[in-house]
RNA sequence: GCCGGAGUAGCUCAGUCGGUUAGAGCAGCGGAAUCAUAAUCCGCGUGUCGGGGGUUCGAGUCCCUCCUCCGGCACCA
């Protein structure tokens, strides 16, 4: 059993900012836990860097287009650190190897009769060198960019014959249910294609940055194909000398809502054209909106900085807000002061201050050793099926819900050491027995939340399973831990304040 | 206009196949405890489950209708 995931390759032109990360955590969580799973996990994650926003950008710079995508990439690959991503390849559509392997794929999509050649139609920019949709045409019909006026030009063009798809596209979203997730995701990508679907653009004349399109030299293939196509290309070289193709479908793509008609409609008609199986299941997002649910937007000021909070509270801190804060699959709100707000309460308070009452106590109470004796029963029982309860909603890309789930086990352990008060077991020589119980109990509960939290804040969670002394961080229920070992001092997880990046 | 989603406690939201007195977190008020990053724990909610109608022994949960908000509707990466 294999798991590969993917982000959406972003798009050079803009600068990296929370969507992305958003996007790129959660496709890492899943990843981590499916890795701690013992499967086969390959995190592909990536930039888009062909079409024309990008030609004008660098125009506009007095840039190459190379030049400038060189010089963006970069910001998105430190991102990927930043976050603390474990993605496995980060793949650009300007890499040599996707190239050609995306001309390899296309013109096995032409082989098989699913292009054809015609005219497309429009209103031109000559400056631009590109047509103007409906939508972006200014006043007196004019080029919003360059405001001079359009002409209506025909340009000879590729089509890809998606029509041909739709009724292989309905019986993929009627075998598979659970195709595109959450379900009114899904519900919006049938009626699209209810409506009937009309062949699509896949080649630009008048165009040159981009890939070439191969029985057509001076056309190059439409962003879109080139940029889809990352998912696949990825397997074929990011490891070298050794194939990956076998990896595919990929298990699960992440995508935000934006996107979702290129990746439920357009992919997989693509790769059927060409001869491979679409993904197994897409999983859309919502958006993270600033504050009254506003867009967040620079100029309203309301935009959440992911690289501010990096750098004052850390990665992990930030992986662990947005899913807490936003249900995945729902647009949410999110804020500074939200932040703080869950900071404070459940990494500082709840979750960060259970490790250090947890481990002082045992240091003090038990010589720092976790004592080799038998846990809790009704603690055990509420703790056994957490893991089993969180593959289940990950399975599912609950990411919300599975963290909710462990919360309420963190909540718990702090409610076990109240119910069982340790520091009057110690008074009482006579109640050795079972002060050794509680602390084994709290010890083991303590290393299951954070076994379970690994994929969320790998950082921090490390830094306690070592404190712990647990070498094993797999997912073994609670009670299969052989205890006996010495813990160590471990300094506030999650200061409060407003720490430095530990 | 067509299609889809959402409307549940002050705030953010859970409520799977319709079934006992509708839940959680946050905020607020009161209390306990002292191992801990003054961190924790306990107690306290009379909510027209958007309005109206219907099906049913029984509906937040199904049907109809109306209101409000949001999204998709064909080449924008």
């Amino acid at each position: 059993m294999s798991f590969y995931i993917t982000t959406p390759i972003y798009y050079v032109n803009a600068a990296p900012h929370l969507g992305h990360a958003y996007t790129s955590i959660a496709a890492d969580v899943l990843a981590r836990h499916h890795r701690a799973r013992g499967e086969e996990t390959f995190f592909l994650t990536g930039t888009d860097e062909h079409g024309e926003p990008v030609t004008v950008a660098a125009a506009a710079e007095g840039v190459s287009p190379q030049e400038l995508v060189d010089r963006n990439a970069e910001r998105f690959r430190a991102l990927t650190g930043m976050l603390e991503l474990s993605n496995d390849f980060f793949i650009r559509t300007t890499d040599p190897e996707h190239k050609r392997l995306v001309q390899e794929f296309l013109q096995r999509v032409h082989d098989n009769g699913y292009v054809y050649e015609g005219f497309y139609e429009g209103w031109y920019c000559p400056q631009c060198a590109d047509f103007k949709t409906a939508t972006e045409i200014a006043e007196g019909n004019r080029c919003p960019i360059h405001l001079i006026e359009l002409t209506r030009e025909r340009e000879e063009t590729w089509f890809f014959r998606l029509s041909a798809f739709q009724e292989p596209l309905e019986r993929l979203y009627a075998e598979r249910p659970d195709f595109v997730m959450p379900a009114h995701a899904f519900n919006e990508t049938r009626s699209f294609v209810a409506q009937g679907l009309v062949d699509i653009s896949l080649s630009r004349a008048a165009l040159s940055w981009g890939v070439t399109v191969p029985w057509e030299p001076g056309h190059v293939f439409y962003v879109w194909f080139d940029a889809l196509l990352n998912y696949v290309t990825a397997l074929g070289y990011a490891r070298p000398g050794e194939s990956l193709e076998r990896l595919w479908p990929a298990q699960l793509q992440i995508i935000g809502k934006d996107i979702s008609k290129f990746h439920a409609v357009y992919w997989p008609a693509l790769l059927m054209a060409g001869g491979l199986e679409p993904p197994r299941q897409l999983f859309v997002h919502g958006f993270l909106l600033g504050p009254d649910d506003a867009k967040m937007s620079k100029s309203r000021g309301n935009v959440l900085d992911p690289f501010a909070i990096i750098e004052s509270h850390g990665a992990d801190a930030l992986r662990h807000y947005l899913f807490r804060e936003v249900t995945f699959g729902q647009d949410g709100a999110v804020s500074q002061e939200g932040f703080q707000a869950r900071y404070d309460a459940e990494l500082a308070n709840e979750y960060g201050n259970l490790a250090s009452r947890t481990l002082n106590m045992l240091e003090r109470y038990s010589d720092g050793i976790v004592p080799a004796v038998e846990t809790d029963a009704a603690l055990r029982a509420e703790f056994s099926p957490l893991f089993e309860r969180l593959d289940d909603l990950l399975s599912r890309a609950e990411l919300s819900a599975a963290l909710e789930e462990i919360w309420q086990h963190v909540r718990r352990l702090n409610r076990y050491v109240e119910e069982n008060a340790p520091w009057a077991l110690a008074k009482d020589a006579a109640r050795a027995d079972e002060l050794a119980a509680v602390l084994a109990s709290l010890a083991e509960g303590l290393r299951v939340v954070t076994v379970a939290l690994l994929p969320y804040m790998p950082s921090k969670t490390a830094k306690l399973l070592d404190a712990l002394d647990c070498g094993e961080r797999t997912t073994r229920a609670f009670a299969a831990q052989g205890w006996g070992t010495r813990v160590s001092a471990l300094a506030p997880l999650f200061p409060k304040g407003s720490p430095a990046a530990a």
